[in-house]
DNA sequence: AGTACGTCCTGATCGC
DNA sequence: TGCGATCAGGACGTAC
């Protein structure tokens, strides 16, 4: 669930801690899982003594630039978040992995579900080789995501899904990028109309910068903070719960396995 | 090229 | 009340 705008919080909060500069002097990892690449051995051993240059995004990974020029590279999974807190404070029951900064700090992976994964790479192609574009960067126009969306033969949700097309868009933004778009989720991507393409890409611009806004404006509305919530979604997930727009029932189906909450009478399944 | 399903996990929720 | 079954979900792998 966290996605590009709850990792881009991330990376923001992870800068404003002031890690950029500081040295890693020891790893320590509980659930070995996580780590994908290289060995478990290898990767605590080679954290070691690296020191954090910058921190980067792509999609929904986290980059961790170190000054080697190797990559530390987290992804939050669906139930991850990264906190930087004194050693001495006491942690929760849910944080996986630690990294000790030379200044007496962690940085401290929390992650309930274990789905969340950490590379060390010397290049971010060999945690993933086919990444769409950046949504955000002024270079995903509309005309890009047209030609994206013309490709597929395939449900406009699932293509929305498919980090290779786009990256960064999980199961709810998908689902609320389409409600705002008026767009059926299971429509085939190459049957849309260029109006509604158009419509859907000013809705991914808009939808995915005001969930970013709202850590900028409340430091607390840091992903998994439950206290603020993400996003003042338009819809609330349940089968039934009135439409904000037309107050009919919502309703949901499976495409690819994924729930996709809708509007029957917003999202017609011609467009 | 596209679809279906299994895998990894745990906590919330459902049915009996 | 309490317990077991089911589901959710990101990314990837395998089979068709």
């Amino acid at each position: 669930m966290p996605e590009l705008p709850e990792v881009e919080n991330t990376r923001r909060y992870l800068i404003e801690s002031r890690v950029e500069g500081v040295q890693i002097v020891s790893a320590t990892v509980t659930w070995g899982n996580s780590v994908k690449h290289p060995q478990l051995e290898d990767f605590v051993l080679d954290i070691q003594g690296e020191t954090i240059q910058s921190i980067g995004r792509r999609g929904k990974y986290i980059l961790l630039n170190l000054v080697s020029g190797r990559i530390l590279v987290l992804h939050l999974g669906m139930t991850g978040g990264i906190r930087v807190q004194r050693r001495d404070q006491n942690p929760s029951d849910m944080v996986r992995h630690f990294f000790d900064l030379y200044d007496g700090r962690q940085i401290r992976f929390i992650d309930p579900r274990k789905f969340g994964h950490m590379w060390l790479v010397d290049d971010f192609q060999q945690v993933s080789h086919k990444m769409g574009p950046e949504p955000l960067e002024p270079t995903f126009t509309s005309n890009v995501l047209r030609q994206i969306v013309n490709a597929r033969q395939i449900p406009i949700k699932a293509l929305l899904l498919d980090q290779a097309a786009i990256a960064g868009i999980g199961n709810l933004y998908a689902d609320e990028v389409l409600f705002l778009s008026g767009i059926y989720p299971g429509a085939i991507a190459a049957d849309l109309s260029d109006s509604s393409i158009e419509l859907l890409h000013r809705s991914i611009l808009s939808t995915l910068a005001r969930s970013i806004s709202l850590y900028d404006v409340d430091r607390k509305a840091l992903w998994p903070e439950p206290s603020f919530g993400l996003p003042n979604w338009t819809m609330k997930r349940i089968i039934g719960a009135p439409c904000i727009q037309c107050g009919n029932p919502m309703d949901m189906i499976k495409v690819r396995g994924r729930s996709s909450y809708y509007c029957p009478q917003c999202q017609l399944r011609t467009n």
